[in-house]
DNA sequence: TTGTAAAAGGCACAAAGTGCCATTTAGATG
DNA sequence: CATCTAAATGGCACTTTGTGCCTTTTACAA
């Protein structure tokens, strides 16, 4: 009777309920569907997660960190381009990072039909702001806090949204398939298109940005 | 016993919802507060809104409306800087955008402690971004649905969102007082910035951005 | 006035979410 | 290994949120 340990039950549980809510709509999937399906109590999940929708943050607040751990060690030399082509570049991608990737574009391409779906998908782009403007702000040797790195930050943070969400739909919803290169090339041109400081190409060490 | 009618029951609604949120914050007030503040009965409530933290969606729809109403009206021959100026300048404003305007800046400024609130705040310039890109578009001589406009039409979205918020903490978080003018300044700075496309500027009728 | 369709209300009920306390579990310690 | 402890989990009663279904009221036209 006696259950093998889960180390990270949390992000089980929010794997299942993005797997139902993508199954069943996210007003068709019951918390006890979902405390069922991660194996733990009605208790626990409402203990782990505030309310329902909210079950999908740490899925997709993982999504962002591990795309910005990637940003994060974007060597100053290199440029956008090449080094967005290297992260998604298929045989850099782990086996769960791939898995979960799918799940998230499956519920991307819903959040049209399901308002609650888009409030978390919206809101974990926004808690991601700030990391993405310690990343530009040590790009540029400027300040996290500095306010044109995060006016940059939110810019560049909507044109990533946009693009995940067009390629998603595209992807799911009319069955239209994109090699890694194709992703990535559409990923930079947008994130360089809202770049509004020069943090795209490859900088110096001691660069400093001059307002 | 009768009551006057009502005409817009729901808008009512909505800032009651907003004020209650204010004084007492989400969870410390129920949609019984709401409805009972509001003159109607809980079902009625149930019937305007989906749960509690999208009570404030109209109230939050009807200042995004206002606003690109005024940037619909905005002249082809007029900069962007003139434009807010004057759509910003306090004689040009009803006392109901003013009043309206101030409750949706105590919000903002709570958004931090909220999640919900954050959750339909980011919904609401997420909904704007499809007008904001038909504004754009009808500026370039472009379509709405191209990708480049509605990429430009999420930055500029991102951009003001941002000032808004920075605006609305210091205002009633640190008490800080904004004339109209700095108001307007600051907002078109942003904008300008986070413009990929050029439409700040004049443009001529006819005029067709090259790509 | 009466007819009528839409909006609002009442009420019972389902689902979401919390408070409180008992139980289990993972380690630490002797 | 036995035992102790703090944290995590579960159970259960209860509140709040939200819906289904039906009745009543309201606005307005004929």
């Amino acid at each position: 009777m006696s259950r093998s340990i889960r180390p990270d039950a949390l992000l089980e549980a929010s794997r299942c309920a993005a797997r139902l809510f993508v199954e069943r709509g996210v007003s068709g999937t019951s918390g006890e569907d979902i405390a069922e399906a991660a194996g733990i109590s009605k208790r626990t999940l409402w203990r782990y997660f505030r309310n329902k929708e909210s079950c999908l943050a740490p899925l997709l607040a993982l999504s962002w960190k591990r795309f910005s751990e990637e940003l994060r060690a974007w060597p100053a030399q290199t440029s956008l381009e090449d080094h967005l082509a290297d992260c998604f570049a298929l045989e850099n991608q782990t086996p769960d990072f791939v898995r979960d990737g799918l799940l998230i574009a499956q519920i991307v391409a819903r959040i049209s039909e399901e308002p609650d779906l888009k409030a978390v998908w919206l809101t974990s782009y926004f808690d991601g702001e700030a990391d993405l403007a310690a990343i530009i702000g040590d790009r540029l040797g400027r300040s996290a806090q500095d306010f044109d790195v995060r006016l940059c930050a939110a810019s560049v943070m909507a044109a990533t949204r946009v693009v995940d969400e067009a390629l998603c739909r595209a992807a799911i919803r009319h069955g239209r398939s994109y090699g890694s290169g194709e992703v990535a090339a559409q990923m930079a041109r947008a994130i360089r298109a809202a770049s509004v400081l020069p943090f795209c190409d490859p900088v110096k060490p001691g660069f400093r940005h001059e307002e």
